[in-house]
DNA sequence: CAATAAAATGTAATTTAATTACAAAATGGA
DNA sequence: TCCATTTTGTAATTAAATTACATTTTATTG
């Protein structure tokens, strides 16, 4: 736990000196850091070695070794956090926290993705003869990005944002062949309403959505995106990188258990587009 | 900066026996916080007051203020790093620097970014009678996703990944009008060949894509995102999510600057929505 | 290539800070 | 109210960091 939470905490606990140490490390921290143990000492109107115990007493060595702990807190203390932007906001503000709740998005995304579910779908995806990306709104760029990725292999692939299309290709679709349904809500009915039609085939549905969404009681694999929901008109969807991001795990999943013959043909894909590029120092994949 | 950045930065500029004192820190630094300025002496066989002197030198008001210094940016030190993905990771590693390797993307672009540049575009986007997003590649997956976003607003927006297409729109492009051309390496031939031609035009031309780039050359406007080339055949591109994210910013900057009303607007774009969802609790936009 | 200035480094003394040992209050229960 | 226990403070001690100054090293120039 954050020492300044654990200070904080540990309040009641404290007998009334100690608790004077406590409430004037925490009333300006950052001061406190750079202060001996004296100085403290004095502030809080106790004696120096009533702040040298109190520090034992939160789990440092000594003073300075409490003075690194809370050194550290003071910096991890906001790490990266959901915030949200408002009409006032300046450019640097709005900059800073759309920045910071997406780092915060993807942060919450990786300590939270079911490992189980993101391996499976990849075994999947490796077997399968045919694989579908659908999206609508929003989602369909995601959609559109999976697609490119895939593009790279040999397995057919196939991408749609319209949703006649998708219906025909849920009918259509064959066990074997993997659809994935990407929607940030899991609750667009368009998609829902496909999704259900190729559960009814042979083929394996995955879902890129919201967990325990209608869309996600349609999928056999549920690739759940626990962002926060953006509820602010002003929020761009974090959740939409996140699934990004989910994507680039699949891929490069995929990429590793086809094996390393495989990266020698994604050196010539490459080596195939060299001529569509200015060249300068060295070469990379658009 | 970084410490820790810092000290590997100034190594050559360092005195014989200050340098000693930089490497013993370099090599361990979690074990240099915990020492007395005369055990690191030892360990970098200097004498104690060089170490005292090392640390001024750093920036430092002395010893203790310098291991404070070091342990926060032990911290935050190196939180996300790029790391490439190699062919023997398992599955819990290649996911880990994916996830790490992006947020080290933004962390990245989110420092770097022309402020001003940045602050232009939104500018020019607000004024504009008309907004094109142009992408080839995976980069079409972008200009896709700033489209999606975009068409919220009222004025006319634009998309295409398709050469021709693009063409025909950069000759017809007027004054009042913007074009954003996005592309990763900003070396594609067809895309920098329509920027040259949309040049020639009164309208402004903005570039989402890498600084000094062929591309970038043509643009009125560059937003770069300064991230490290993904050379790696596994590695998915993380520019393209920290391209993502400066739309989310110019979108957000957009929708600021139109002021309140305009906030009235797109909740009824919301709630027009609705009808296309199923409802439970809270409701979003797709 | 010596001679000298400047920079770098070390030694020892000094100062400052932190800790310990122990004594004095304060607190709480019988 | 007395005794045991806990809490707090005082003074001494130890440890750590800094300073002042001496010595060595390095670079420079006649």
């Amino acid at each position: 736990m954050n020492l300044i939470e654990q200070l904080q905490h540990s309040l009641p606990e404290l007998s009334k000196s100690e608790r004077k140490v406590a409430q004037v490390i925490l009333a300006d921290p950052q001061t406190a850091i750079h202060q001996s143990i004296a100085s403290l000492a004095e502030r809080a109107e106790v004696s120096e070695p009533t702040v040298n115990r109190f520090c034992r007493t939160m789990g440092a060595k000594g003073y300075p070794d409490f003075k690194l702990l809370l050194a550290q807190s003071l910096v991890k203390g906001t790490p990266y956090v959901n915030r949200h932007v408002e009409q006032n906001d300046s450019f640097a503000d709005y900059t800073a926290k759309i920045f910071e709740s997406t780092m915060a998005a993807l942060n919450v995304t990786r300590n939270h993705v079911d490992n189980d579910a993101l391996h499976s779908a990849i075994t999947k995806l490796n077997a399968a003869t045919k694989i579908a990306f659908f999206g609508l709104g929003a989602s369909a760029s995601v959609a559109h990005d999976a697609h490119n990725k895939f593009l790279r292999f040999d397995t057919p692939v196939q991408f749609s944002d319209d949703v006649l299309m998708q219906r025909m290709a849920a009918i259509n679709a064959k066990a074997g062949d993997v659809l994935v349904f990407i929607s940030h809500t899991g609750r667009t009915k368009a998609l829902c309403e496909v999704a259900a039609i190729a559960k009814t085939s042979a083929a394996t549905v995955i879902g890129l959505t919201a967990a325990d969404s209608p869309l996600a009681a349609e999928c056999d694999i549920v690739l759940s995106t626990q962002v926060p929901e953006d509820t602010d008109v002003y929020m761009p969807m974090a959740s939409r990188i996140a699934q990004l991001v989910i994507i680039d795990v699949l891929v490069t999943g995929f990429t590793l258990d086809k094996g390393p013959e495989f990266r020698e043909k994604l050196r010539l894909i490459k080596a195939s587009l060299r001529d569509s590029r200015y060249q300068k120092t060295t070469e990379n994949k658009e």
